[in-house]
DNA sequence: GCCGTTTTCGGCCCGACTGTTTTCAGTCG
């Protein structure tokens, strides 16, 4: 089995847990998380910078002894330190940490007071009343245990940006009837328009946060109340979504807003300057000693610091702070920058609508272009087109755009790429196409190397103008293929193709961190809603989202181009 | 364990809510 970075994260996190239940040096353990989190986030495969022998410790939250790690466990398959963490302590014991409530320092105390180290036992000491003895605990934590236990059912579940959406949007109009209310903000990662969330996080200002609060506990979708205090409550909602709220007055707006939107690593690094230059910035505002210096606004808590306001998007704690103190903040595309939509499916696919009834919705959105991009013959389950019907749908669209004004529609097709990386139409066919979408949609298990053989190939075919969904993921129903991006991004430059960002909400594919190396190499992206239907061009906005988390400017953007512009690129690949 | 125009050693973000406590530890954001 080769080594993936998800496999190192975890690994790290598990050291982590140990050592905190162990109640080691609380730095140490973050080290260990950092690592986890950089690791999991960073685009490139560990297993090949280890190969190349490639510096790990250049990687922030690396150092020399993580790095080891990282190579002992590439080369090894695992790693000694772990394993004998696991010696010393029972292997299921940091299941515990899962339930909401325990934390290290409880979950060491039921290992060495009562022996109990996996969830069925807990459960016979809560039953059996043995916890509420325990220094630090008492009658209301053990039932709050059992309690966990039994809703312990997919409690680490993550819902899709677009789905927490439907929930958010809703319940901030409610609480702009709140009394007293000024603002209402989704904070969080919604406002940094993650693809996942874990909850939802609302800021509030008022001039009292009780009525607040109290309106907040009141709608009637809350199924639980978490916590519930002056400034913050929490709930859960019918759906399982989790939504924290925040309550502060409208001069602390920027500084509770900054906070609220994290990320917390982001935090960390902006509280860090703040440090370094005598300050002290909370929720509540910059602070120098009792005097607060700043904080009603985003701007004046980043001014603070000497660094310009940071997009949300990008508040990971991965190089903003460094771009923004060297001036290099990228200028970050934006939905009104979209001309156009270069891959939506009509009803002689899967899609719902005539050519026509596309072109118009298009044109009713603002669109200077549209391509139709129909699944080919391979794709019997979407009725692909073969060579006959994909001939006869361009002569019609080009009866429709000698009839239409204002839209362009462009010939295109969703061509699919087979076993060996051969398309599933013949060149000649191609050829008579404004554009052509290559895409995998079968054979997701192929080694990574005969996937990325599989893909290359396909790339070197001149006629194919945009790689689908380059991973394949499916938000919380499929994993990523395994595949070699970094060679994929490559071959994107050498061959002039672009790299399709598939705006659909369960695919946001590609990943942010591959948006990043694309415009690195000069590779364009294109925000395609993947539409089948003109309701879908809605989702363009989770896919600009997307692209800006992954540092994208208007220039790295295909189908930001006007149509002369477009088609003079796809001609100008077309001529080389 | 990481990191550095304050440092290669000694720091490492800061606060709300709960339950158990008689002044605060633990957990979470
Ligand atoms: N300063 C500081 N802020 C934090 C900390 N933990 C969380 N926050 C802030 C930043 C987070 O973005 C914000 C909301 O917390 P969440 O736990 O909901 O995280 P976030 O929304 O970023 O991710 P999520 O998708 O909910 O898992 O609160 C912390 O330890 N320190
Ligand atoms: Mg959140
Ligand atoms: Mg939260
Ligand atoms: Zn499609």
């Amino acid at each position: 089995m080769p080594i993936h970075n998800e496999d190192i994260a975890r690994v790290f996190d598990e050291i982590a847990d140990l050592l905190e239940i162990e109640g080691d040096n609380p730095f140490r353990v973050r080290a260990y998380r950092t690592a986890a989190r950089r690791v999991r986030e960073l685009g490139r495969d560990l297993r090949e910078m280890v190969a190349r022998d490639e510096d790990l410790t250049k990687i922030p939250g690396i150092g020399k002894e993580l790095s080891a790690k990282i190579h002992e466990i590439v080369e090894t398959g695992t790693c000694r330190a772990l394993e004998k963490l696991r010696r010393r302590l029972p292997p299921d014991l940091p299941e515990l940490l899962r339930l909401p409530g325990l934390g290290p320092k409880r979950v060491h105390a039921l290992y060495h007071e009562l022996d109990v180290h996996n969830l069925e036992q807990l459960e016979r000491a809560a039953r059996d009343g043995r916890i509420r003895g325990l220094p630090g605990f008492g009658p209301k934590t053990e039932a709050r245990i059992l309690e966990a236990i039994h809703a312990q059912l997919d409690v680490t579940r993550r819902f899709k940006l677009a789905t927490a959406a439907q929930y958010a949007e809703p319940l901030a109009e409610y609480l702009r009837l709140a009394p007293g209310i000024d603002q209402v903000e989704i904070a969080g990662s919604y406002r940094r328009r993650k693809e996942t969330v874990g909850d939802l996080d609302i800021l509030c200002t008022a001039k009292a946060g009780r009525p607040v609060i109290e309106r907040f506990v009141a709608y009637d979708e809350v199924d639980e109340v978490l916590s519930q205090g002056t400034t913050r409550a929490s709930v859960v909602l019918r759906s399982g979504l989790q939504v924290d709220l925040r309550v502060v007055r409208k001069a602390s707006y920027g500084a509770a807003l900054h906070y609220f939107t994290g990320s917390r690593a982001h935090n960390i690094a902006i509280r860090t300057l703040a440090v370094r230059r005598g300050l002290k910035i909370n929720e509540y505002g910059v602070f120098r000693g009792e005097r607060r210096v700043a904080g009603k606004t985003e701007e004046s808590v980043f001014a603070a610091v000497g660094l310009p306001w940071i997009p949300p998007e990008l508040r990971e704690n991965r190089g903003e702070i460094e771009a923004a103190q060297a001036g290099l903040l990228p200028n970050l595309v934006e939905l009104d920058d979209l001309r156009g939509d270069l891959h939506c499916h009509s009803r002689a696919s899967d899609g719902t609508g005539t050519l026509r009834h596309i072109a118009e919705a298009a044109r009713a959105r603002g669109f200077e272009y549209i391509a139709i991009t129909d699944h080919s013959k391979r794709l019997t389950v979407a009725h692909g087109l073969d060579e006959r019907r994909l001939l006869r749908q361009v002569a019609e669209i080009d009866a429709l755009n000698a009839r239409l004004d204002g839209i362009r529609v462009l010939k295109g097709v969703e061509v699919d790429i087979l076993e060996d990386g051969s398309l599933d139409l013949p060149d000649r066919v191609l050829a008579r196409l404004d554009l052509v979408i290559a895409a995998v949609h079968s054979r997701f298990d192929l080694s990574r190397a005969a996937q990325t053989r599989r893909i290359l190939r396909a790339m070197d075919n001149p006629h194919v103008t945009l790689l689908a969904h380059p991973t394949g993921r499916l938000i919380g129903e499929r994993e990523p293929y395994d595949v070699d991006m970094t060679r994929i991004i490559r071959k994107a430059r050498e061959r002039r193709v672009a790299l399709e960002l598939n705006a659909h909400p369960e695919r946001l594919d590609l990943l942010d961190v591959h948006c990043q190396m694309a415009r690195e190499e000069g590779v364009l992206v294109s925000i395609n809603s993947d539409a089948h239907s003109d309701l879908d061009f809605d989702n363009l906005r989770f896919g600009v989202g997307q692209a800006r988390r992954g540092w994208l400017e208007k220039g790295d953007v295909l189908n930001t181009r006007p149509l002369d512009e477009l088609l003079s690129w796809l001609h100008g690949r077309k001529a080389s």
